[in-house]
DNA sequence: GTGAAATATATATTTTTTCGCATATATTTT
DNA sequence: AAAATATATGCGAAAAAATATATATTTCAC
């Protein structure tokens, strides 16, 4: 992972949102983040599959859905940033995490079915 | 610190080499990294007057030169997501390092004098 | 297979950043 | 005080990134 793509990834306020809600909530679909940022289907989505394409996020589909976690496989470096980012600004994330909470009828997940 | 702020500042190459190097050399002028960079003086120059302004960097005008280092009032997520890019990027950096390390007549720093 | 819900993408346009060049300021030396 | 060195900044051009809108694709329910 080339550290300038890195911090260009987040360099947008929809991304680094996005990413750090994503790594407090473990995994998010793009219509919970919808809700959790605010923002238009197509730009959310749009924002996520650039952080698919840089290697930040993984994607799986359930059904209708698409969830979105934290690329395991990132060097330490860029998790412990990630990590240190997150956890020491649940003021700056707050108003995402409230969103989040009040919103009805969000997808159940479940572990890949048999 | 915003953290939209700080990763905006660290998204551009220019900005993100020279918090790096000076991380990692504790101090440096804009006439060292010009060379460590290999950039011209105006844009290395606008760089750094950003990150001080966005309060990333402090500087310190010693004679004709103008020293630029972390600034140490920086978050702790911010400080340790700068440190562990910083040391764990040598490869990405050692081209600058090595320009750096070239660099004849390095201005010779001394602690504010009497 | 039709319709509805969730997600993805294409394209034109706007907005934001970055850059180069010229010039200004500050400090030291002579 | 003039010249030289180091640094800063103003400004228009160029490049890059973000956005909205429309449309396409996928999956599920019926």
């Amino acid at each position: 992972m080339d550290p300038i793509q890195f911090y260009k990834c987040l360099s947008d306020e929809t991304r680094l949102r996005s990413m750090l809600l994503i790594y407090l909530e473990n995994e998010l679909c793009v219509c919970e983040l919808m809700v959790a940022l605010d923002e238009s289907q197509p730009k959310v989505s749009r924002h996520l599959a650039l952080l698919r394409n840089c290697g930040l996020l993984t994607d799986r589909r359930q059904g209708q859905w698409v969830y979105y976690k934290i690329n395991a496989a990132l060097p330490k470096w860029a998790l412990t940033a990630l990590a240190e980012t997150a956890t020491n600004n649940t003021k700056f994330m707050s108003i995402n995490q409230q969103r989040l909470n009040d919103m009805g009828d969000r997808p159940e997940r479940t572990v890949a079915c048999c």
